[in-house]
DNA sequence: CCAACTGTTATATTATGTATATAACAGTTG
DNA sequence: CAACTGTTATATACATAATATAACAGTTGG
């Protein structure tokens, strides 16, 4: 299975913030699995339409965080292998923000743990 | 009860997006409440060390999301009226990226689920 | 071997977002 | 009326994001 990239002009997100999400994305729903190879970043540019070096700037921060290693014959390639610790910190950040807002617009626990179930049947499941 | 601001110089959040954060937080929290006046924007910008319109753009973000209103009288208070639709869109956006890192490394559902907990006995309860 | 591909690096430009500074305005309060 | 609200305008400085053009070392298949 492959990888089908979407960017959205529109959106505040940026554009390399919007590949590395839909790469872990991808990760996650065993779409790709450990050493497949990923789109070259002169390819993965066209296929967009954007410039190379935003390509090149999503997997540079990709590899920072452990999701894709370097294959001198490959290129670049999915490798899961992330400093859990510094990860779950930041994880119970963003999680604590995130929660306090759907607390703050009546959005029970119960609705909370629907949804993630809900998330998380689309990935590994586990 | 009233809230404390603290600023993390070194963070890669923006000022403005720490001090929304921290109040949202605190509503959450329930350490304020509906109609609570906040801080002048001159105040709280001398409290914590940073320009007035920081703070000024923080309110501005929290009016146009619903967590604060403008009295006349009191200056900002706190007034949670959310378009819920449109928020809770934004939550799953946000909760899907959140919960594909999770699953990336291996953090299982069931901890997910526990963290959920941990965090909303923080907040209201409910 | 060599052309075509890989990621990577360097340099430059443009645009946007962040944070600051100084100043002024209308409305409210004691 | 002085002192306080949020708000607005303008300007500057800096960092980030995205683009463009160019070059480099290593790898691959014909």
């Amino acid at each position: 299975m492959n990888l089908v990239f979407e960017i959205d002009f529109q959106s505040d997100e940026a554009l390399y913030t919007q590949l590395c999400n839909q790469i872990i994305i991808g990760i996650a729903k065993e779409m790709v699995h450990e050493g497949d190879p990923l789109p070259s970043v002169r390819q993965l540019a066209d296929e967009v339409g954007i410039n190379m070096h935003t390509v090149n700037k999503a997997y540079s921060v990709l590899k920072q965080e452990g999701f894709v290693k370097v294959d001198r014959r490959k290129g670049a390639v999915i490798a899961v292998d992330i400093n859990r610790l510094r990860a779950l910190a930041q994880t119970k950040h963003d999680l604590s923000i995130l929660l306090a807002k759907a607390s703050c617009m009546n959005v029970s626990r119960e609705e909370i743990h629907a949804l993630i179930d809900e998330i998380y049947e689309e990935y590994g499941g586990n």
